[in-house]
DNA sequence: ATAAAATAACTGACCGGAAAGTTATTTAAT
DNA sequence: ATTAAATAACTTTCCGGTCAGTTATTTTAT
């Protein structure tokens, strides 16, 4: 942990290291954002585990706030992005590449530090308003526009039912942010949800309840 | 507001009542913990909403801990007690009992400042254990507890499918404690999501994929 | 009835610790 | 020698909890 030096140990007190910084900082700032929350977490603490000082946290990121969308784009954007792209090079079903994303939120979100972020964000979302809507604009409502429109193609193709694409997307987002929620939150007190198995009941629920057929 | 006497404007400072303090404290503590959550909550404001001083706080309740399942014991309990027996009076089908559980859900709870109190807990009970274990154990596994035995009824009827009831009244559950905790994170900043209409959808869909026929 | 004495409800200034953010100083690198 | 990266000590603010003192009310004595 507390390792402040690399192979020669030098008598040095430390290194100058600016270009490594960020990502370190940002690493650490994630790992305790994502365990403890937002106001909870110490930016004292950040900084020992970034292997840095306190002051330094301040060279690189203006405020708590600047360092939390810092983290944001660094870490959350880029996995919307990647959703995006497979969706584009999407060439079965609808159905299929939602079964998909299911298992993609799995692996890169649920069983990551970032399920913690997105509970971190609805947790505190109401007292600290600049975060929010940050969040929202950027992290949100691209989401479900990004899903709402998937849909809205699917029920173009004749896959789904019609229906109100923009609620349907929000329907088929929040089991899968509850999942993150729960997690971070009742679970580890709870005898272990099985988060794939809910996960898994809910994508067959979403998926029977939109089918044109009854059938899903 | 700040009325600290009542029809004859004495010359008193204040007024020994002693009967009436711990009821007013506990609703200036349910409205404070539902608007800012526990840690954000400062006993300071919730005594100045109840009209009286910090210290009186601590004649009443012992610890914000302390006062906060004072608040659940008064408000949250009787809400459960009140659903199990609208269940034990229950004449018609369970499929319609629990289109009438929602219906409660939204009148007591997510219209009220209860909503505020899941929402809270949910969203900081990784920071105070001792009220996680105490809510989970109060709230959750009693309202979970009592689900699942509505939905084993229901298969033991013939109304639902074979299914594992336990994950079943999660899922029935889970929609419900989102739209609680979405309406006091994201839900004020975003275009007003609907939650009856999300509820709807969900009930809807729960329905169809528990029935042993196709159609719910 | 009245007033002094006793009681306990209540107040609010204060304490201690914690954490965000600042800055004067030190140290590495060139 | 100079620059700038990094530190560590500092300031400020905030809040849960405490307690010594104050005041409303009740009781006792006359």
């Amino acid at each position: 942990m507390g390792e402040l030096v690399s192979s020669n140990e030098e008598t040095c007190r430390w290194r100058r290291r600016k270009e490594e910084r960020p990502a370190e900082i940002l690493a650490a700032a994630l790992k305790n954002f994502s365990s403890k929350g937002f106001a909870a977490t110490k930016l004292a603490e950040v900084a020992k585990e970034a292997g840095v000082s306190k002051g330094t946290l301040y060279l690189y990121f203006e405020s708590k706030e600047a360092l939390f969308k810092a983290v944001v784009n660094e870490f959350v954007l880029p996995q919307i992005a990647k959703a995006e792209e497979q969706a584009e090079q999407n060439t079965g079903s609808i159905k299929h590449l939602m079964v998909k994303l299911v298992e993609q939120w799995r692996i890169n979100i649920l069983e990551t530090e970032l399920s913690g972020i997105t509970k971190m964000m609805i947790a505190e979302a109401s007292n600290f308003p600049e975060l929010a809507t940050f969040y929202l604009e950027n992290v949100i409502q691209r989401t479900r526009g990004f899903v709402a429109n998937l849909i809205k193609l699917g029920i173009e193709r004749g896959e789904f039912r019609q229906c109100n694409y923009d609620y349907a997307a929000r329907a088929f987002l929040s089991p899968m942010v509850f999942s993150a929620i729960w997690q971070h939150s009742l679970a580890p007190f709870d005898d272990s949800y099985d988060m794939n198995e809910y996960l898994n009941i809910h994508l067959d629920i979403f998926l029977r309840g939109i089918s044109k057929d009854s059938l899903g």
